[in-house]
DNA sequence: CTGTGGGCAACGTGCCGACAA
DNA sequence: TTGTCGGCACGTTGCCCACAG
């Protein structure tokens, strides 16, 4: 855990927790290295936040690049007061010319580290009910609470459990009932309440390294509620998030953007390793299979397999030569409705992949950032594209 | 009462609750007719909502002026979902060249319209405490609900009151205790606890021309929880409603603002006519004395005295020439702290004025809009600037 | 193994007049 | 005139097990 109580609005989250409502295919990368920010992806989530489209009437952005390399300065992890909806800000310094490599962090090791000790559970009406308390499944309870003294007629103990807040529930876990099964009662329904809970949504009770107990919460993914901010319009927020990078860009200056892992599914923020070896070093061809990751509604992963039915531009006028979802892809599955039809190549695993090793001097000296970045993508390989 | 259920969001919301609900001293201009925005106040509210001062190194808008003439063609009043705060929705048509003026509503009417037939109560422990009901001041029930029938025992009735969503509200409405008073008992609670009201927050009763009851809720200002927005960081807001105004005045499209009466005290688009009289038909000086309207805790209005320090612009650097809070100000009485340092032209009444009558042609053809704005202000009175 | 429901006790909610400020 | 309190009735909450899927 962080320390507690360090000064300012500045203290961290208990990161293993975040993760663990942020779900499994959620990976920071590491403060001080390198990653590329792709202005769309953010304006992507900007529109789910608002339930609006970007206005076509919208300004372009000639100067802000369609992927801008940054020095990820800072990562602040955060969760609603209200909701406990996780987000993360992210403090960015855009990188102009050639700076020593040497003096990034290296981002092999991402921060994305799910918690071994475990468990999620959805709530039933019962759960949630006013009526009576929380079933813990029993495998569930065997391995992440403390073990019960089966001595005690009935066995019974006080649990406490922290949530991203640092707030501490108390709940009285008992073993008992005829066929006996693992209960939360006293204190269950306060936690409820505070919370707003209801059937559908899932409690996360992780035991950390030094055997606390911690817990988080997933809501069912309502069909939002469409509510105007009261502060911003829409299109003041899309202008607003392209304005700032622009800015940051043109002045060279850092800049800060709130990430939002459930609001949509644009990771806008991913490191660079995993930008460049996807885009340089991965040729992918129009017939190309490929596999990609995708959550599972009892929060693990699983892959879904798709072919590439094509390569070019999401918005070839704002956006000519961006990478942001610029394959094309059919899924196997027939319910693949709810799949992306647009996903970008640093998302998907090819199954057959023509590795192009980089050269043994520095090969990005030849391509000053961040100006060419995407034209010299796209002069390289000019036969992949449709 | 607009009629129910119109097509989409449009739906309007009762314009005599909102504005009872926003105070004495909001009003709003006539759709149609022309305004003046400020990009400034605009600014002020955004920083106002953020809880964060806007940083120094914003960019500088030079496109954009510090007064932009528009028509404003719609408002739609709005409320929130969760908190019932009111605000509202302008879209905001920048006006150039010398459009005629009969294209445009007249606006010496604005929409303010407080009620006449109403009271408002803060709420006391009690009134908010799950054990009793809520107690009606004598004057308030006997002045806004409809009359009892003294001959029951006890004297009681039900009462509907509709909130700014359309939602009913049943309360028992009941004439007892010793000595007699009003109360009303079931069904209050469960409006205390769906607003989630607490001691100190008020509410509102109002009955209007058809006699039904309409209920309205203020909260107490509690010291604004800082609430990181998880959408936009607040520079991209800042640069967000500047960048907006600035892409629409360029473009001479229309945009969007929210304009939120409570979360700051600037009104940021006002009407034409009293911008155009407060700057260029009264003369103001060092030292002169004036009046200014605020809001009591009654939600009546009372005067304020004060005097006129100094004539500057709030923001040389980024604003100049600005007429926005250009006026530095002491105020008579001691408990003035909590009063504002800087004013605008619009916000005060002179005690002392100099009308300068304008020329009988239509003497703006001679200030072609908006370049120079500001600009012709200063040189036409050059000698009351410090 | 675990979701739901009946039974029942304990507690909180909410209506009343008595005071007093 | 109206804010708070003690008294008390009744409705809800919440703990227990039985039962069934």
């Amino acid at each position: 855990l962080p320390p507690e109580g360090s000064a300012g609005e500045r203290r961290n989250l208990n990161s293993e927790l975040w993760h663990a409502c942020a779900g499994p295919l959620v990976s920071l990368p590491a403060v001080g290295s390198r990653v590329i920010y792709l202005p769309q992806g953010h304006s992507e989530q900007v529109a789910a936040s608002t339930q609006k489209e970007v206005d076509a009437r919208m300004p372009a952005y000639p100067n802000l690049p369609s992927q801008l390399v940054c020095q990820l300065q800072d990562v602040i992890l955060h969760a609603d007061i209200e909701t406990d909806e996780v987000y993360c800000q992210m403090t960015l310094q855009p990188i102009i010319g050639q700076e020593k490599e040497s003096f990034f962090t290296p981002d092999v090791t991402s921060q994305s580290k799910q918690p071994n000790i475990y468990f999620c559970k959805t709530l039933t009406a019962s759960d949630t009910s006013t009526h009576g308390g929380f079933s813990i499944p029993r495998r569930a309870a065997e391995k992440v609470f403390p073990p019960l003294d089966f001595e005690m007629q009935p066995p019974a103990q006080l649990l406490v459990a922290r949530d991203l807040h640092d707030t501490d529930w108390n709940f009285r876990h008992i073993y008992r009932g005829q066929p006996k099964r693992h209960l939360l009662t006293t204190g269950w329904s306060m936690f409820v309440s505070a919370k707003r809970l209801i059937a559908g949504d899932s409690v996360l009770f992780i035991r950390d390294d030094k055997g606390k107990l911690l817990l988080g919460i997933r809501r069912a993914s309502r069909p939002q509620t469409f509510m105007p901010s009261s502060v911003l319009s829409s299109d003041s927020m899309h202008i607003g998030v392209l304005a700032a990078a622009a800015h940051a860009s043109n002045t060279n200056s850092r800049f800060t953007v709130f990430y939002n892992p459930r609001a949509s599914p644009s990771e806008f923020v991913i490191p660079f390793s995993k930008f460049e070896k996807a885009v340089y070093h991965t040729r992918v061809s129009v017939g190309m299979r490929f596999r990609m990751l995708f959550e599972t509604e009892e929060s693990s992963v699983r892959r879904y397999m798709g072919t590439i039915t094509g390569v070019s531009d999401l918005d070839p006028v704002r956006w000519p030569n961006s990478q942001w979802r610029s394959i094309k892809v059919g899924w196997d599955e027939s319910t693949a409705g709810e799949r992306q039809r647009r996903v970008s190549l640093w998302e998907i695993e090819p199954l057959t992949t023509f590795l192009v090793y980089p050269p043994p001097t520095n090969w990005r000296l030849k391509h000053p950032w961040p100006e060419s970045l995407g034209a010299s993508f796209s002069s390289d390989t000019p036969s992949t594209w449709m």
